[in-house]
DNA sequence: AGCATCATGTAGCGATTGCTACAAGATCGT
DNA sequence: ACGATCTTGTAGCAATCGCTACATGATGCT
């Protein structure tokens, strides 16, 4: 009679499966039913808690920005790059991996929504984006000139390459890392 | 007894009227009714026509990826630019416009189509990245060392950058624009 | 003990979804 | 003129949507 005890039903116990349940099958066709079922209760509480779909998709991207903050923290160190390039060769690796491909799915899906001024996406990419600048401003090379230009610098050339790697285009990304690192660095792997 | 003559309905001339009506509410929310009465039918006629919603969809996205790279040539002009930030900036500057923002809200739902495999999306996204890029490559400047992989950089930069904009980061974009042109040529505008 | 608040299940409502069966014009080849 | 094919309207079906009314158990305060 060990295992299974009873948690307590509340938002902050909900939000990791219903996170677990949006990344494995997007955003956009989350609906309640789905969403309950895959967090062991019914639409009905869903709603009892949240208040509403709306308000449920706001906690949960609050909850994913928040995790995604925690995520890098863990999945990467905190020693800095030797360059620019090792830098960027290095998120870029990590971004690309199997295991963040449900992320990545779900990131462009944000990007969309805070793009058509759904309401709690704007905030939740803000977010995200603001951590991952302020983790790569920590990640410049010891004597870089130019640490927290050189981050956005090195973000801006990131999202571009994994919005290219999402659409099909890898190569092209990457032949214009090299083309485009020529100058400052290394090319990245 | 001029105006109204009655056009023969068929995938040609529904595609424009269809594509107008995603361009102002998206794709995620298109469904077949409203599509019908944007376009002047019906859904039963939709169904008729293109088979599947799924198949309308997917002839939508490619009469999009069409209607783009047409409406790229006319927007802009031909002749090169003077230096790669000055392509950069005329891409920009383009790509941020009042007029072009239906499209890029769109845009993001393309990708994030793409990026979770949903059938029609990552061909045309790949598609209107081709055209781009090709445009890009005749924007270079006359005596570009490195055109093809010039012309990739800055699509990597200007993908990045108008990602950030999407969700709010532009002013990082742009410093990051800054920081990292300084060696290759003037900061874009 | 009794009462009040919280938590939850059951059932359902009206709207919308993609799609289809059926029938009736419309058009056209012969 | 006649039959065949193309086009279109009407009506509806089963499924799903977000959400709610109602009732009932659980919990806790006094």
């Amino acid at each position: 009679m060990a295992a299974s005890r009873k948690l307590p039903m509340n938002k902050h116990n909900l939000l990791p499966l219903l996170a677990q349940h949006v990344l494995a099958h997007g955003l956009g066709g989350a609906s309640l039913r789905p969403l309950a079922k895959a967090s062991g209760t019914s639409d009905r509480m869903l709603v009892y808690h949240f208040g509403t779909k709306e308000a449920l998709i706001a906690d949960l991207l609050g909850y994913l920005a928040g995790a995604y903050a925690a995520a890098l923290d863990a999945a990467m160190g905190s020693e800095r790059a030797a360059t620019r390039g090792q830098a960027l060769a290095r998120i870029l690796r990590h971004a690309r991996s199997e295991a963040m491909r449900p992320f990545m799915q779900l990131w462009w899906e944000i990007v969309a929504g805070a793009a058509r001024g759904l309401p709690g996406y704007a905030p939740a990419a803000h977010a995200m984006m603001a951590d991952l600048l302020a983790w790569l401003e920590g990640q410049m090379p010891e004597g870089d000139p130019d640490p927290a230009g050189g981050a956005r610098y090195l973000l801006t050339l990131i999202e571009g390459t994994l919005m290219l790697a999402a659409i099909g285009h890898a190569d092209t990304a990457q032949a214009g890392l090299r083309a485009g690192l020529l100058a400052g660095g290394p090319a990245p792997s």
